[in-house]
DNA sequence: GTTTCGATTGTG
DNA sequence: ACAATCGAAACC
């Protein structure tokens, strides 16, 4: 079994874009052994980012962003979904990495039971779905990922990409000038893309 | 107080 | 292409 590595607090604490592209071949576990690596994330930065929940100020929802760098902000969406991002800020507060998509390491039958009849190759790919494979929801936002005994973040020594696939972000609609999604190349594990509707 | 819409997904 | 589904954000 390889070594895994908590990450530090201090991994956390710089610019956005940067801890989002190392986390790619990252390892988000539970505690209950449920665990994936990180395939894609997409960075939401503070201030200059409309697309950011962030954006418009510190609300009851978006506080966690506020937070702590190294904290899960967990938020729910079209009234059934969960995402769940990591805080990353190194000086303007409210910025994190939407976790997108994982590989599937560990823990496979919990996350299928949790799923339902899904293919493995759908299991963690998008951001709800890697969120209902491995049970995260509300309760957990806020929860510190740095300190042991709960869902962290780990590198078990897999490099992230020297060059990662650079794109817009998915499902916004401001912001699409910004290549702020990150995949890993060649990954079968990124969430699937949707064809783009003709225009009339 | 009321309306709009979403950092999505599954199905048709 | 479109419905599901509900709370937060946006707008009066």
């Amino acid at each position: 079994m390889p070594r895994r590595t908590r990450l530090p607090r201090a991994f956390y604490q710089r610019e956005t874009t940067l801890v989002a592209r190392e986390l790619l071949n990252k390892v988000l576990a539970m505690p209950d052994g449920r665990a994936g690596r990180i395939v894609e994330v997409e960075a939401y930065c503070a201030g200059i980012d409309p697309a950011a929940h962030t954006y418009r100020g510190k609300t009851a929802r978006n506080a966690t962003m506020f937070g702590e760098p190294g904290h899960m902000y967990v938020y729910f969406t079209y009234g059934m979904h969960w995402c769940a991002n990591a805080v990353a800020w190194e000086k303007t507060p409210g910025a994190g990495v939407l976790i997108r998509a994982l590989e599937p390491i560990a823990g496979l039958p919990a996350m299928h039971e949790a799923r339902g009849g899904v293919s493995e190759r759908l299991l963690c790919s998008g951001p709800a779905r890697l969120t209902q494979a491995l049970g995260i929801t509300g309760e957990l936002d806020g929860i510190d990922l740095v300190r042991g005994g709960g869902p962290g973040i780990h590198d078990d020594g897999t490099h992230p990409p020297l060059h990662p696939v650079l794109t817009p972000r998915i499902g916004i609609r401001v912001g699409l000038e910004h290549l702020w999604r990150f995949c890993v190349p060649g990954s079968l594990h990124v969430s699937p893309a949707r064809v783009k509707s003709a225009q009339p």
